[in-house]
DNA sequence: CCAGATCGTCAGCGATACTGACGATCAGTC
DNA sequence: GACTGATCGTCAGTATCGCTGACGATCTGG
């Protein structure tokens, strides 16, 4: 799980900066988040449960933009782990309504604040307004197709 | 292949808009590259082997941060297609000394400037300033091990 | 000359996400 | 109220990917 960035003095392309941003940071967050017992898209799923409360397995699909059936599984995991209960929605029951349980909850805050940590501790090369910078630049490239 | 990059509302984590910028980017850069043979790793290839020439497999792994196995198949598929050949090193003959063709200083040449049209398209929802902090930003945040 | 390390190669493994199919269910139409 | 088409969750199979571990060939230092 070596990554030394290399480097031959030459400017690397965008692609390379940004994989490699996105791996080390990955990789930040696995450690981070592993004593708690998921990883970064465990944490996402629970943080959008949380905040919506009653959501079906598509919806999370979609706001996390994941497959239907990738999302089976992160919710199986989820639930074999008691951190979400399954049950089928009153109103369409084709639909699994997936809740938070109290370890979930719990699960939500702790590894939460440990996935803020992360966030900063990555950022912390940055001044804290080039951090900002560069978090809204983020967010207008993912927003905008090109 | 869909990725419309779903809105709750809330700020997306850190993790998440980095990734979805690696992968709409690494779809940007699919598309415009296919004409050229190549994808962006190919390209990094001829790009390190036209910057330094005589270089070792061994070289452009650790260059690119790739795993020596993996620089098999990539000079697998270059050679395959006439961009770079394979001769022993005089000086070391366990070296694979790895060197463009004519046709792959020409596709540098090519698919270099798709690329970069890449990057400037990418880049677009940005203004210039920007631009260039975000990819200081990167270059800072890919350097340091957090 | 020999022991240990390195280079390129290859087979195999594990992880990952997707395609395509299925039953169950819903919505709209006649 | 039955019927057609679409949607939801699920599962099996598949393709892709990078890595681990091994190997022969080769170099290096004692």
């Amino acid at each position: 799980m070596e990554r030394q960035a290399a480097d031959d003095g030459a400017e690397p392309r965008l692609g390379y900066l940004l994989k490699h941003a996105y791996l080390a940071y990955g990789e930040m967050s696995r450690t981070a988040l592993e004593p708690h017992g998921v990883d970064g898209r465990d944490l996402a799923v629970l943080a959008l449960i949380g905040r919506h409360d009653p959501m079906s397995q598509r919806d999370l699909a979609n706001l996390l933009s994941v497959d239907r059936t990738t999302m089976v599984g992160l919710v199986d995991g989820l639930e074999r782990r008691s951190l979400v209960t399954r049950r089928p929605a009153p109103d369409d029951r084709r639909k699994n309504i997936v809740e938070l349980t109290a370890s979930g909850r719990r699960t939500l805050k702790s590894a939460g604040k440990a996935a803020d940590e992360v966030e900063r501790r990555f950022l912390s090369a940055l001044t804290a307004a080039d951090a900002r910078r560069f978090r809204a630049a983020l967010h207008a490239l993912t927003r905008n197709p090109g």
